[in-house]
DNA sequence: CAGCTATGTCCTTCATTGATACCATTTTGC
DNA sequence: GCAAAATGGTATCAATGAAGGACATAGCTG
């Protein structure tokens, strides 16, 4: 590895003009500074990280918490399209990003804040966590830059992505539609989750719809064998929907397994409607009718927030940026039967 | 942050004896590393992971080559998975895991190597790239401990998913049920390309049948649009293969909304089987018929082996690592209707 | 106009960042 | 008193930042 100390033998000078030539400080001559990096190019010279760290305290490194339980962190289709979109956005910063261990088994367990201040990163992202975790918690009242995605939070930015609006869409499309018998299928219980549920009463009583608690089953989100369980005990309900709405893409998937195996057809029998808007989703046919979250506004207005409060370039108020989905007309909406 | 200074001011003892005594050198009395021990644990301390990187040389950094083009990063179910299990299997041993840039159009743009060099990382994982790519080439040839996912590789350990037994258990699955007009659509042309080609064309063979060229026709992984119209050809052949062999799970659909259009059963009127085993595909009905990949399995066998490498704790050798995948019997193979 | 200070440019020296390695030194026990 | 055990001092890793020095030019005075 060729370091400043090469660079400064081979131009004759000593290593903190090569440093303040390569940094561009103005007590160094146009012409000293022109060599130092010319040859720092033809020496292939790149600065390391770990000295110019130790030194400033600053190492280009984001981390990124992703935890991954059940399924839910990297290998969830729209954590990873967010993650992947917010990744490409620092990179153009000169911003790497790191996980953050979420071993908690082992011996040396680190917190995450611990984590962080162990590698010295300059911010930290959170989605897909477990926002009672007393190590988010901690890490959520540090004085570490931090954003939050998906997940409302009363002393960090976050990220949100418009539940009442993409909740509303689906229930106006669902009564243009002719429909009023209207079920909700939730997720696990969470402000997101709470959120949605009462755009959807709210929706409701707008509509002047009756409200029945049996339309509003709990299940969790991404649980494919769970969803079809609510699906299957809300099929048999003497008053039986003609429209449901699933907590996400995936588990409609087994609500729709059921009513197909009831012998019911989609949309023409019943309607069904997704959440988040997951590429296969978009494919498969029937296509599904969903929200589609605009993923790659999420990560890259993440992004550029942390790194704002990372570089004090603008004022570091907390903020709560709300990025709306779109509804997508997929094939599993259809008329009210019963009209 | 509390570093071994204050340690040692709190224990009356240098800086060097606190180092020694957390590394647990054989030089410091018992007595000593239990207080030291205590009062660190006591002051919160946590050593600083950037200090130690430039001493040693060593930052417990382990980077990892994504490359996002066309869905095939983060957002690409196999790799996701894979990465998923890789993480883990790091992470108990100490390692972090970061991204290697790649925006190659930055002004500043560092190759992989550089970067690499750039951030100390101890190893480099690397899946899902271009093998043609310089760059590539360039930090194949280092003296970085590299692993490569699910590509061959002559310099470089390799971990490969066994795509020849995959490829011969759909033949083998295929036969059973009297299928002889078998086709499979390939990927874009690579090294896994044409080792599951070559071992199609050996399989049909092997069972006397004949191996027609028309049979093979090439599409592009995870490519819904592009598959589809390469099925449609192959249905409209004057003898059309009676089952299709698709390049992956996610364009097996762009095949399968093609037959349905057509009005044609699965698997009544004909059998189809994807590649990769990803999670929605063993959900949806009719369950896809599949060589599901061991991905935890690739993930932790890269991690042990790249951490071999690291330690040096095994002789460096290269190698090629085989992880078999195994045949998910979906709803989408049924006998030959022709029978 | 010599000689002295003032100013500014450009560069060097030295200390520092937190941890570790090596060698030197002190303590302990016999 | 001497070996063995325990501890301390200092240089080092690659970079940065503060402070200061060398040199040239400019301005001022006697």
């Amino acid at each position: 590895m060729v370091s400043m100390k090469d660079i400064a033998a081979t131009c004759k000078v000593s290593v903190a003009t090569v440093s303040k030539a390569l940094n561009d400080h103005a007590d160094i001559s146009e012409d000293t500074k022109k060599m130092v990096r010319k040859v720092a190019r033809d020496m292939g010279y790149f600065p390391n990280s770990v000295a110019r760290a130790l030194k400033t305290n600053k190492t280009y490194n984001i981390g990124v918490l992703f935890v991954e339980e059940a399924h839910s962190g990297l290998t969830h289709d729209f954590f990873a399209h967010v993650l992947d979109s917010f990744k490409r956005s620092v990179e153009e910063k000169g911003y790497d990003i790191t996980f953050l261990n979420c071993n908690k088994s082992r011996p040396n367990h680190m917190s995450y804040l611990e984590h962080s201040r162990y590698r010295a990163l300059d911010g930290v992202v959170i989605a897909c966590v477990n926002f009672e975790d007393p190590e988010v918690i901690e890490l959520l009242a540090s004085d570490i830059p931090v954003v939050a995605i998906d997940r409302e939070c009363d002393t960090k930015t976050c990220i949100l992505s418009d539940n009442e609006s993409g909740i509303a869409q689906l229930m106006d499309y669902a009564r243009e539609l002719g429909h009023e018998r209207i079920a909700y299928i939730t997720g696990k219980d969470s402000a997101v989750t709470r959120a949605r549920v009462r755009c959807y009463r709210d929706k409701m009583e707008e509509f002047g719809f009756e409200v029945r608690d049996e339309y509003i089953a709990a299940s969790e989100y991404r649980d494919i064998g769970q969803t079809a369980m609510v699906t299957s005990e809300l099929l048999s309900l003497p008053k039986p929907p003609t429209c449901i709405l699933f907590p996400d893409d995936y588990a409609s998937y087994g609500g729709i397994n059921v009513i197909r195996g009831m012998g019911m057809r989609i949309p023409d029998d019943i309607s069904v409607a997704g959440y988040d808007g997951i590429s296969l989703a978009a494919q498969i046919q029937p296509r599904l009718t969903t929200i589609r979250q605009d993923t790659e506004e999420m990560g890259s207005r993440a992004a550029k927030k942390l790194i704002n409060l990372i570089e004090g370039t603008a004022p570091a108020e907390r903020e709560t940026i709300v990025v709306t989905g779109k509804l997508v007309k997929g094939e599993t909406f259809a008329k009210n039967p019963e009209l």
